[in-house]
DNA sequence: TTTCTTTTTTGACTTAAGTCAATGCACAGG
DNA sequence: CCTGTGCATTGACTTAAGTCAAAAAAGAAA
């Protein structure tokens, strides 16, 4: 588990065995059951996590009740609800687990440590963060110029693997269609 | 000019006036009339700007030929066609000049020669990346909650400036909406 | 297995917002 | 001071996608 995590590290830092090994020992083990709620709207979330393996989902709920899914993560993907992970306050956010998973995860005080012991863990922060930015960008750039169809469709050629392993449910609050419409786009 | 750019970096790090020094001379004055591009669309953005006075903004242009506003920059604010600026590849995205404006841009070059040498700069940066993500994740929650009326309720309560300095047109695709929606939306 | 809950599908209807088109307005450049 | 190009408004019509409701199917639990 360890070295798969230290690969995806690696890819984009480099860094020594031994800060590596620090960064390492403020991750601790931790297991999820599917539909578990691992941080629920209004806390703090303070943790930041790397998921080996399973499937999580960082999601939100609107005033009308209606679920709107932000991002979903797959086996070996680093993530946190960043919003108040940042700021250390409440936010809108849940992050929910949608299949039985395998966790480490850090807790905000040992974050900001390594930021200021490890150089190396502040350039790696900062290039999920660009990351991060990229993908979002994405995304509204996607809610803004495709149709609900071609959102679907667009998912469905570049990551098939969402659509097998997710409910269609999931998928619908995901690409911000109504249930109904997805399973009307899916027969045509 | 470069009192006020000072403070804008010491709110978010505490940097040497030596330091401070290193990254400021690697900024050079820029003038940019009203109307003028700064970054055409598959152009690789080259530099990093700090708009002292004016209005500035990024946008791209869909297949239908609509244009769509990312972000608008005022007075006082740091930016950059980010996408391309972090790859140094070529995006969709333009930048413009809504306002005769005063700027200082430094080349991409500089800017990571001086994530290498000066920590406070990486910091700074990392900070930057943090306020954009929570700026772009509330540009989300927006699209997919709220309609045309709230977004533009919404805008003229919390940034009226908006409406005041720009046209619009601006406004229009700064929101999604289309002109004629914004327009009948303001007579109501 | 049977039962219960949660999803998915299908149908009928509604609606927010877009498109197309025409007119009026305003200000930037000669 | 004109005058044209782009900007804003208004009207008539269209449409993509949502809502509500009910039935069918699929999982989960017992």
């Amino acid at each position: 588990m360890i070295e798969q995590f230290k690969s995806l590290i690696k890819d984009d830092v480099d860094i020594s065995e031994e800060n590596f090994d620090k960064i390492a020992a403020c991750f601790k083990p931790e297991k999820a059951k599917r539909n578990t709620i691992l941080l629920a709207q209004g806390e703090v979330c303070k943790k930041f996590y790397y998921l080996h393996s399973g499937c999580a989902r960082t999601f939100y709920i609107t005033r009308e009740g209606q679920e709107k899914t932000r991002k979903i993560m797959f086996d070996n993907f680093l993530f946190t609800a960043l919003v108040s992970f940042i700021a250390q306050e409440p936010h809108v956010e849940f992050i929910d687990v949608l299949e039985d998973s395998e966790l480490l995860s850090m807790s905000h005080t040992d974050f900001v440590r390594l930021l200021d012991e490890i150089p190396e863990w502040g350039i790696f922060y900062r290039k999920l963060l660009e990351k991060t930015f990229i993908f979002q960008n994405k995304k509204i750039e996607d809610l803004v110029t495709l149709s609900a169809k071609e959102r679907y469709d667009k998912l469905m050629k570049e990551n098939p693997h969402y659509i097998q392993r997710l409910s269609n449910r999931v998928i619908s609050t995901y690409l911000d269609i109504s249930q109904e419409t997805l399973s009307r786009l899916k027969s045509k």
